[in-house]
DNA sequence: TTGACGCCCATGAATTCCCATGATATCCGT
DNA sequence: ACGGATATCATGGGAATTCATGGGCGTCAA
């Protein structure tokens, strides 16, 4: 399965390309499509990012009767493919961030890549120090470290 | 399943290299992906360490809709990806330690690898000296020696 | 013509690969 | 059981490669 972790810096350039991590690139290097997708996060000056095995497999999701039960999640659901944008790696495993990824990013000519699993998060840099901060007194906050859940070992996916 | 023992000192080359114990590159070796997997430990000195197996069980917990059911907890758990590295092994069953797990560690040129069963950790060396006489001087106070516990024998997942 | 976009190349820096070395441990034959 | 040969392992350094980044050029459309 895709994983991705970590914290990656990179410049956007005058151009708007951005390079996809290297680590990132290998990870989907076993995709069909070379590139990757994004879709804004609403509340936040990010992206989610994975590849487009992923987008598939969600897009079966919307088709299939039990997994949406309310008609309203469902409609925002599909709305997510209307923002979401394919963006194919150039010859040097860079991307193209369109006009509006980057408007609602608030990203100029800086932006982290920021792992969380399955997926990533694009960030604009200083939006992602101020939500670690956030996090960080949540979790101070509450006085106990993270604690990591297994999943259960029934079936595993094959990657 | 995967099991790491024993205390093992290493030397950090100038370059951040660090061999893996080959004990422990032996166990690790059945995983998919040649590395392991560092997440820095709130509070001490040290990083966990597994195989790349776990670190995918541990992100389809987060896919999974029933495993985490508090929010904030999700994403806690999402931000620790963040923080992880994934730490490939060179042709001599090396790894280099990123500057940033080196200063959340604060490990210059020397390292202990500490086994804990299904996971381990890399530890500054002085303080993990000083977490270990803060163990002891816990169990002499409470007058009691370590008495380990054993699952039930129920279902036993194989590795 | 003016951009926007895709494709190619250049470059410096960081990373990875490859080989060398000495020490330790293991194997093997007598 | 002993001793020598062999293999494994931790560690160091230099060379080769990868990687991020910037720029140029041709194409196509507005």
């Amino acid at each position: 399965m895709a994983l991705f972790t970590s914290e990656y810096p990179f410049k956007v350039d005058r151009k708007g390309r951005i390079s996809v991590p290297a680590d990132f690139r290998t990870v989907l290097s076993q995709e069909s499509y070379p590139g990757i997708v994004l879709i804004p996060v609403r509340g936040e000056l990010a992206l989610d990012g994975f590849g487009n095995g992923r987008l598939e497999s969600l897009a079966e999701a919307l088709d299939d009767p039990e997994i949406y039960d309310d008609e309203d999640e469902l409609e925002q659901a599909q709305q997510l493919f209307a923002e979401a944008r394919r963006l194919p790696f150039d010859g040097d495993g860079r991307i193209v961030l369109p006009e509006e990824v980057r408007a609602h990013a608030g990203i100029t000519d800086k932006a982290i890549y920021v792992g969380r699993g399955s997926t990533f998060r694009l960030w604009n840099p200083d939006a992602y120090g101020a939500y670690k901060s956030k996090l960080n007194e949540k979790a101070t906050a509450k006085g106990q470290s993270i604690r990591l859940r297994l999943a259960p070992k029934k079936k595993r996916a094959e990657g």
